[in-house]
Parts: structure tokens; C-alpha cells; sequence
DNA sequence: GATGAATGAGCGTTCATTCAT
DNA sequence: GATGAATGAACGCTCATTCAT
């Protein structure tokens, strides 16, 4: 059965979104997930496996439904990236929690395998803009692997910021493509 | 005399950059500081009133530079807003690692006072919009609220990423105002 | 069926012999007999018994070995015990390991049986000897108390140094009668 | 201050001779010596090293008072080594217990180093008995290797059986060199 | 003020034992 | 009887904090 360490890691999810990894401790794990500290050991061997089997799991959700919608048209799959982004973590803002405060610790061996698994998001945008400038539908004269990195950061700072899921993806999408400037 | 109280701060900035807060020890603060861990305590009530101390200095730091430079035309002012925190940033990468680690913990206690500073951030680049807006120097239509959130995005991406200050802003700036469309 | 308890008790053997007894774990030994954990439970009623009737067995065993021969004469009757003692050893490696392991920790309670079973050993010898003295064959100047103790140390530790079994109980023979002096 | 680590070793020494390793915890071993469970850290960086420490001192302490006193003769000199080791465990009866404990697990890699320090009681013995043969004044016929460990074993179960300093050694010298025959 | 040895609460982890299947 | 997932007490160890010097 795998009901039982897919509790365990959402309750570790809730927890780990609030506290940073080293204010979370196994009892409490254990206690949210109703079993015993003990059974943890039986699912995961470590504190951190557990961790990062958190972070796995999540990001190869993500990878999955960002790779499932997709068009021909650069704009239009520009829009779905940004959608099914903001989609995903409006859903789990939990987990968007505990992948943003891990956002640059992912140096450590076994989360090599994850930081490998952001980095595909990463690639998965540049490739859409990259198609879109060859194109002609976006400018020539920016480099692509900033704006990346930018349009990922202005989406991270809508979601922390709370704002409903339509609406940010709505206004994000139309200043990414017209600016700011009347 | 205050240089000991900087030098502490200085070493833990270091190694707060580098490591989450429960990975950096006293003592490793201590030796970098070549003081004795007692005097620490000396110093700071706590780990933590130390940890927000640091923070604490370093924001009222970028306050004001950010209130220092100002224009009265409302797009000169955005730039002068982007340049500065850029520059500031790229001057002290080590604290802004700190901060950047640090964002969204900033509930706890403590912390509050710091939280409240990194909202006058905010505000400061929200009336900057604002009064564009009035001015008519920026679209109507966009959420004034959303698009703080994410300037502000945008610009810790790009300082996370390495890029060098000056093509940083220019970037930035550019697509701001303009989008990335052709 | 008494096959699984024996098997049981094999595996163990095999492991207490290599390792202290902390040092094995039930999971061990429950793989090695290829039974699943909670099978031990069924034959013992916890670690500690199962380890107490491991040594029970051998001892038992090794008793009856050494009263099943035995000669008129004293001094045949020495050599008789000797090569008793070592060959039982030398066909059981891995119990006279752990028995060798556990020398001195006899005392805690359910071990107490175990530690009369060894006594018999050293009584045996004991009278063997009285019977040699008295019968004029050994020297009468010699406390047989130390003298049994010393014979065993002695046999112990050849065992220990992995001698030939023959040679071994020779070589002891030899010199506990003559000595080493020319 | 070499006063503390002291008497950690030796509240350590008297918990190991009396229970197995994994029997004496580090919680034991403060409060016997009346320490912190944390200042065992600042003097020894875990349980094992604590306890390898414990053997180190006390086998250095014992090589050295094997060396302190020899003769020419060897017939004097074997007396001697024998008075000596008996002299010395009869003095520190619990690290007899402990070494007794131990011989044999010495294999774990940071115990090597004791192993060897072990090999030297033995190799001393060895060269003794050696030099006598040669002179003359023991069997040639008897394997010296054989005959030091068992030598060694009969010490040591005198020792354990807790017989008086002064008679032990006069009855194994006298039984050894002589044998048990009328 | 400066020092660093001492402290002990609290953590991650193990493993003998239980019990529902 | 046989199974093995679940349990939780107990361990080794860390580290923020204190305090005598």
C-alpha cells in the first residue's frame, strides 16, 4: 500500500512550508502523520531522503503537467507555461512554500537528482522563448537566458504574494509581452 | 568602540550567505570573528537577536540608499530604484544571499521588525508606480500591487543569477517598460 | 517439529560468534535462518532467552561429551578430557566463540544455569585431578584450584590460536606434565 | 588539566569492566564521573574513541612496567614477566576486566592500534622464551608460539579466578617450569 | 570585557517487541 | 504457526547558552 508514505510526506510537506528543514523535527512528522516515529524509518531512511523524496515527487509532477499542455504557437504556449505554473502551485501552495525556501541549498549530493529536475523547468521556458524569437514573435536584441530566469521570478513573487491564480496570470502575461509603459 | 560588534556581524554575514541559519554555529561565528564564543553574548542576547541584528543593519542600509536617490520624473525614478537596489546588492552578495534565504521565515517574532523594513521596500517601489501611473508614464490597467511583486521578482532572479549590475538594470529596465514582444 | 528452533539457533550461533551480542540484531537472525521476525518470537520469548538457549544446548552438549569418556587412570583420564574439550571445540568453532565472548558476563539472571553448566566443566577436571594427586600421580604441593583454572586458560587459548587439534592437545599435554624446563 | 579526561577514564573503566560495551552508556559514564554527558565530548569525540583511549593508556601503562624489569638470566626474567603482568592486574582489576572483554573484537579498525600494543606482551614473552631455549634452559621440542599464548591464557584465567597476586605466580612458575607429574 | 570549559535539553536514529492478517 | 509493518523507549551526539576565571 501506498497510502501510508504519501501521508507521511504530506504531512511533512505542511510542515516543512512552514519551518525551515531544521525547525521540523521527526516527531513531529510522525505525530501529523499519525504513526509512530519509528515507522518513518520504515519508509524513508533518513530525515533527509524523506526530504528529498518530498521534493522528487513534487517536481516531477510539475515537469508532467508542464510538459502535457503545449502548442504550436510560442505566445500561446508562453501563456500555457505561465498557467499551468501559477495552476500548479496555487494548488500545492504547500509544497511552493518548501521549494521556495530550498531554492539554492539544492548544492547538497542528494539533491542533485532535484536541482537537475528545476533546472528542466528552466530549460523547458528558455526553449519556448527561444522558439518564439527564431520566430519573430519576441525580441531579438534580450538575452534569453536572463529573461528566463526573470519571468520565473516575477511568476515565484506573484504566488508568494497571494494574488488569485486567473488574475496573476492574466497581468503577468500581458506585461511579459507589452510592458509597463503606456 | 562598535568595530566588534561589526566584525561579529561581518563573519556571520559570511556564513549565513553560505548555510542556513541552523547549519552555522556559534562557534564557527566565534572563530571567524577571532573572538571567544562568551563574547558573543557579550554582544547579542542570542543566536537569533544576533541574526536579526545583522538583518536589522543591513536593511536600514538599503533603505537608505533607496530613499537617498530620487528624480522627479516617475520613469527616472523607477530607474534610479532598479539601479540602486542592483548595486547595492551586487556590492553585499553575502547579505543578500542572507535575505534571500531568509524570505518568508519573517514571521517568527523577532523577525517582525525586519519584515516591516522589507515591506517599506516594497511600498517605496509601489507610490514610485503609483505616481507614474498618475503621471500617465505607465498602463492604467495593470494591478499596481501585482506588479511590485514582481519588479521585485524579477530582480532578485537576475541578482541570483550572476549577471553583471549595469546590463542587469539596463535588461530589466528595458523589458519593463517594453515587453518582450516585437 | 524442533527443525526451525534448531536452525534458529544455528544462524545464531553463526552470527554471535562473529559479532557481540549487541551487534546482532534480530533482523539478522531472522534472515540468516530465513524465518521471518516475528517467527523468533514464537520459539523464544525475546533475544535474551533465544541467546541463553544457545549456550544451554552447547553446554549440555559439550557435558555429556566429556563424562561419555573416561579411564581408570588419572593421568589417561586427563589426557581423555583434554582432547575431549578441544575437539569438541574444533568441530564447533562458532560456539566456542561465543562462548569464549561471553566468559565473565555470566552473571546477569536467566544466565545464571549457564554458569553452574560451566562450573561442571571445571569440576570435572577438578576431581580428576584430586584423584591423580591422591593416587600419587600428581604433585601434592600444587593448589588444584589454581591448577584446574590454569588448564583450561591454557586449552582456551590454544583453541583461540587455531592449532591443529592433535597437536594442540598434545603440546598441552606435554608440558602440563613436564614442564618447560629442561 | 589532565585531571578530568583522568576521571572520565576511569569511571569509564570501572562501567566497561563491569557490562559490554553496548551495556555502558555515555549517560552512565557522566554521571559516574560526575560530569555533563556533553563534557565527554569536549574530551573524547564519541563513545568509541572514549573507550579505545581507555585501552591505549592502560596497555602503554602496562608495556612500560613489563620493560621496567629484566634480568640476564632467562629462567629470572620469564619469573619476572609473569610477577609483573600479575602484579599489574591484580592492581587494576577492572581494566583486567575490560581487556579480558575486549580480546578478540580488537579487529575493528580503531582498536588496530591496541591490537598491536597487545601483539607486544605477546612478542616480548615470545623473545624471552626464545633466548632461553637457545641457552639451554627450556625444551627445544615445544613450539615456543604455542607455548607463549598458552602461557598468556594460563595468567589470565588465574587472574580471573581472583586467586592471591604472590601464590598465582609462584604456582604457574612453578607448574610451568616443572609440570604437574610427581 | 573577554574567555572557553561545562552544561543538558533536544535531536536523528535504532531495534527488540507486538499484533493484525 | 508464520508474517512483517508498526511501535516507542532508549541511545549517541550536538550546540546554544552559562559562568567562574
Amino acid at each position: 500500500m501506498f497510502v501510508k508514505r504519501d501521508s507521511i510526506l504530506g504531512a511533512a510537506t505542511e510542515l516543512f512550508s512552514k519551518r525551515p528543514y531544521h525547525m521540523v523535527v521527526m516527531d513531529d512528522i510522525a505525530k501529523r502523520a499519525r504513526v509512530a516515529k519509528g515507522t518513518l524509518y520504515n519508509h524513508f531512511r533518513s530525515k533527509e531522503d524523506l526530504y528529498v523524496a518530498l521534493l522528487q515527487d513534487g517536481l516531477d509532477n510539475l515537469l508532467m503537467r508542464l510538459k502535457a499542455e503545449s502548442s504550436e504557437n510560442a505566445i500561446e504556449n508562453l501563456k500555457l507555461f505561465i498557467n499551468s505554473l501559477a495552476a500548479f502551485f496555487s494548488e500545492k501552495k504547500d509544497f511552493f512554500e518548501v521549494l521556495r525556501r530550498e531554492e539554492g541549498k539544492l548544492l547538497s549530493n542528494k539533491l542533485k537528482n532535484c536541482y537537475e529536475k528545476t533546472c528542466s523547468v528552466k530549460d523547458l521556458l528558455h526553449s519556448i522563448l527561444n522558439k518564439g524569437v527564431s520566430e519573430g514573435h519576441f525580441r531579438k536584441d534580450l538575452d534569453i537566458q536572463t529573461i528566463s530566469e526573470v519571468i520565473l521570478g516575477m511568476i515565484k513573487s506573484a504566488i508568494s504574494g497571494n494574488i488569485e491564480t486567473k488574475r496573476l496570470s492574466k497581468t503577468i502575461f500581458d506585461m511579459l509581452l507589452y510592458g509597463i509603459k503606456t
